[in-house]
DNA sequence: ATGTCC
């Protein structure tokens, strides 16, 4: 029996939610989860699989990774791609903090080295990245300057001496998106970004010093430069309150826009516009924006993290080699061509708590990983480990290249504050060797 | 995710 009344198991790895699930449904869903994930799904995340459905020009099937959970309108976890001439764009399909993602950083020390240091590291990384709710870096901009982020991305971080261009490489889409417009950010998203960037955040958003615990495909790992006992760090943030006010503004924008194009929304919270009309082209333009303020902000989260193990460990900054494995997008939309029913289209992929994951050969791969495939970040939750994986052509073929993001969410936020109530969490990490700083 | 309610 399929734990949501009206689903259908296809395989031991999918659930079908049929045509018919809800009203006006063009396509059907997928949600990629085993028997086990099946018993967490909530019935809300499985119809907003179904309402995106609905939408105007929707290609393929409308899906979800197996750490879906119920979000602002389509649910985390979802992949949805509409046709470039005949689709809509969505800001309920990006979410709220756009372009938030995983950054992995490489080193050539050992556990070994680093584990008798770990509290002074972890204490100067806390003093020297700022984070928690409102959290201000110790950079200012005026919005002059600040416009040249949304316009450059990472790439104004490099200039700026955060960093080096090398760096920029191995960033998805190298860490700029061509066509963002200063022009149609709000002056309060300007007023809230412009004392963010260099900031993490709060939340799930996190920096960790991990280390490599097992290699599952060496020829994979050494093309990545990664080796079991290296020490690593994963950045997990966002585009703080520039993002969230432009998600923001223009989620209203949208409701409008649905109106005059004449969409039926079986929610608000799917407000869209035609991919092509002004409103659309807005959206996606002030969405590259904040797309290329997290690249800015993820660049100068590790400028400042290599500084601090410069200074911990007193080496060379070539000794240190701490350079980018790979930074990944899992909350953007993006214009790309895939094969659908053999035929090459031009569509707007929505990656929603997904992690885009290019196979090997695909012309986006910088040269160094063209013949692995892209490397796909996982954080795992707070205590346990997580994956480096590569893109396969079967996530291609099935998922408009795409994975899931994370571990994935088994309570809300309140649920699990109130769950932990009266539980020392810092002190049970301890106890397993992890140091724990949190706001 | 988020100046966790304009």
């Amino acid at each position: 029996m399929p734990k949501i009344e009206g689903t259908e198991r296809i395989d031991p790895y999918r659930i079908r939610v049929p045509k018919g699930f809800v009203q006006g449904m063009k396509t059907e869903g997928i949600i990629f989860v085993d028997e086990i994930l099946e018993q967490e799904l909530e019935f809300d995340s499985v119809k907003q699989v179904a309402n995106v459905a609905t939408l105007p020009g929707i290609v393929g099937k409308s899906l979800a990774m197996p750490d879906i959970h119920t979000g602002y309108g389509f649910p985390i976890g979802g992949v949805a791609a509409f046709d470039a001439e005949q689709g809509i764009i969505s800001p309920g399909g990006v979410g709220y903090d756009i372009n938030c993602g995983v950054r992995l950083l490489k080193s050539n020390l050992t556990k070994d080295e680093v584990e008798p240091k770990i509290r002074e590291l972890v204490d100067l990384l806390y003093t020297h990245i700022p984070s928690g709710v409102g959290s201000t870096g110790k950079i200012r901009l005026n919005y002059e300057e600040l416009k040249k982020v949304v316009r450059k991305g990472a790439i104004w971080a490099v200039e700026h001496g955060y960093g080096d261009a090398d760096d920029l490489k191995r960033i998805e889409s190298h860490g700029c998106l061509d066509g963002a417009d200063p022009e149609v950010i709000s002056k309060k998203a300007y007023e809230r970004g412009k004392d963010q960037l260099g900031t993490l955040g709060s939340g799930n958003h996190f920096l960790e010093v991990q280390y490599v615990d097992e290699v599952y495909e060496p020829e994979i790992a050494q093309a990545m430069g990664l080796f079991k006992n290296q020490v690593t760090v994963m950045i997990h943030s966002g585009s703080r309150g520039f993002g969230h006010q432009i998600c923001d503004d223009y989620v209203r924008d949208m409701l409008q826009a649905a109106k005059k194009y004449g969409i039926e929304l079986p929610d608000r919270e799917l407000a869209c516009a035609p991919f092509l009309s002004k409103e659309g082209q807005r959206y996606f333009s002030a969405m590259k924006g904040a797309a290329n303020y997290a690249w800015a902000n993820r660049q100068c989260l590790m400028h400042w993290t290599r500084e601090v193990f410069l200074r911990v460990f007193k080496v060379s900054p070539k000794e240190l080699a701490m350079r980018v494995v790979y930074d990944v997008a899992h909350n953007i939309a993006k214009e790309e061509f895939h094969i659908i029913n053999g035929k090459r289209r031009r569509v707007v992929v929505h990656r929603k708590g997904a992690t885009r994951a290019f196979p090997e050969g695909h012309p986006e791969l910088p040269d160094c990983y063209a013949s692995i495939g892209q490397p796909v970040i996982i954080p795992g939750d707070m205590g346990r480990v997580s994956f480096v994986l590569v893109g396969l052509q079967r996530a291609m073929d099935e998922t408009f290249g795409s994975t899931c993001h994370g571990a994935g969410r088994l309570l809300s936020r309140t649920q699990a504050i109130k769950q932990a109530k009266g539980r020392a969490i810092k002190e049970e990490l301890a106890q397993r060797g992890i140091v724990k700083i949190c706001w």
